[in-house]
DNA sequence: CTGAAAGCGCTTACAG
DNA sequence: CTGAAAGCGCTTACAG
């Protein structure tokens, strides 16, 4: 059932029926009604591929990230899913795994569909969008950076204060009297650098040596434990443990609590992201809440604002937040 | 530039260049190689919109889901988001909230789009896909349900055998000599309602009453805690808590340690889902695996042949296991 | 092996 | 207020 059966059984033309489609033109209250009541009776559902064709928009966007299976990257992409659906468009999810070469393929693909715009989730796409064909792929429609930043013009960007964020923990655990802190460190994102670069900064700031303070981990629970074994065993002072990620602070927690090491009485720590993890730890992690709500909602506007009207990217920043829990 | 353009530049005709595109007919090889060229030379990507006009389809499927924040349908979406893409669809996701309305919203608008294929997450599409226009929207397309049913002929299923689940949880219970066990019943969607028959049918294989033993309540961590310090204040014998959800049992467990109560010893606590959840407990929770990535795969399966080859809906079960943790 | 032409289902100037 | 016609960018019989 297409537009031609529509009109050929209201008889009126065709244009006529995509007149009261879209309620442009002028159509008189008669002929409206009369074509109204021929597509309500046929459930007429119009074709958007057609409509595309003439509009060059499927009314579609493409939401790149890592892996949804991460609660961050859930909720980030839950809130930009829903936030677009509320405007009228669609979402297509690519778990890209932060491998190039599935961003490209990805790229590729939801560029023969036309999207009308991009959002990157994750840092991980400062490092990756790089090259000829990303530059080329990621140039000719708007893009926003949820945590990261690209040297295109058309790029908008959320970025996320993550040194700052892991700042709030440390100064947040020497003012608690804390001397002797160590920082696990996920991964090598941008992100991850900036979040350890904010740890020594703060350590310095209070006149303390980060000199091995830094672990440089994976990003598992498993990894949590491992490094907080290591460090028990290593026999270095150690009154606080500040982790990249609550994930790795709920692996230390849990080494921290098998080994009968009161928390925080003995060794504080501290997570980042303020996800379900932090909640579900006892004693509740001390997290640091990244607002990825905020982030997310904040891409959508500034995309939307970028696909409407256009306009070079533009740049905003959030401030974290420290969230104190029962293991500081 | 379209296929016009290469064509012009390559001095052939589009039939030519659509046939070199999509390696269909016969081309000459120096034709071909021209072509490519060309093709090459201009970054030339083909319009799937303008595809999808004649072939009805743009390679895309839906999966609608409740929530994507929780793990287990992340999970599920994460599987099932790969093994389309690397089957060549790009995947639209909807977040319905459980919402009959919004599914119907989101069901509309993909089919406009004119999606090669719908995938329905989590038995609540059960209860909510009823009602006319419910039934065309869904009839008209290849439909898959995960963990649920639907009573249309188009319609496949993957399900999963939850009370035969949650049955192994009080098997195994019963089988360390628990005898005083309560159900905590999560939300009411078909599969709570099977897990629950499955507590109550295998209390009563073991003799055992199962009246009120089971209680209703919410699906956070809050409602777990709220509902062990309901259970301990009721003063009534207890010595096993069997979880509809890991994230309800780590509620109860959150609980338990709070009070001092010891677990296993004294309380025992089962989970379900396999989750992060699970792992992150500590101790580590006893859970039950649904299977989810197995099913996810299934779906996948099961739609893309039916896509392909059409054919009336079949459906396969699932059976979970038990995941033996620390808490019991 | 190759090309001219029709057709997919719409929207949008342009006439009237 | 309404309709005829062109055009969006492809694929696909059909001729040759």
């Amino acid at each position: 059932m297409n537009i031609y059966d529509i009109a050929r059984e209201a008889g009126v033309s065709i244009a006529t029926v995509s007149r009261v489609l879209n309620n442009k033109g002028t159509v008189s209250p008669a002929t409206r009604a009369r074509v109204e009541r021929v597509l309500a009776a046929n459930h007429y559902t119009p074709s958007a591929i057609a409509r595309g064709m003439v509009s060059k928009s499927l009314r579609t966007v493409a939401v790149l990230t890592v892996d949804i299976r991460v609660p961050h990257y859930a909720r980030t992409a839950y809130t930009i899913e829903r936030e677009f659906s509320r405007r009228g468009y669609e979402v297509i999810l690519c778990n890209t795994g932060g491998d190039r070469e599935e961003a490209l393929r990805y790229l590729r693909a939801v560029a023969r569909k036309q999207v009308d715009g991009i959002v990157l989730v994750g840092s991980v796409f400062n490092t990756i969008c790089r090259g000829a064909e990303m530059t080329a792929l990621l140039g000719k429609v708007p893009v926003v950076l949820a945590n990261g930043a690209l040297p295109l013009p058309n790029a908008c960007s959320v970025l996320v204060d993550d040194g700052r964020g892991i700042g709030l923990a440390v100064e947040h655990l020497l003012a608690r009297g804390r001397r002797a802190l160590f920082y696990l460190k996920d991964k090598s994102t941008d992100s991850a650098d900036r979040k350890r670069d904010g740890f020594v900064q703060a350590l310095e700031q209070a006149g303390q040596d980060p000199a091995g303070r830094v672990l440089e981990i994976g990003d598992t629970l498993e990894d949590g434990m491992a490094a907080a074994r290591h460090i028990l065993e290593s026999g270095q002072p150690c009154d606080g443990i500040v982790c990249g990620e609550d994930l790795i602070a709920a692996g230390v927690l849990k080494t921290l609590l098998r080994a009968h090491i009161p928390v925080p009485e003995r060794i504080a720590v501290t997570g980042y992201n303020r996800s379900d993890y932090a909640r579900l730890c006892e004693p509740v992690l001390t997290t640091v809440d990244n607002k990825g709500d905020q982030v997310a909602l904040l891409c959508v506007q500034l995309l939307e604002s970028s696909m409407e009207q256009g306009g070079p990217g533009t740049s905003v920043t959030v401030q974290p937040e420290l969230v104190p829990g029962r293991t500081s």
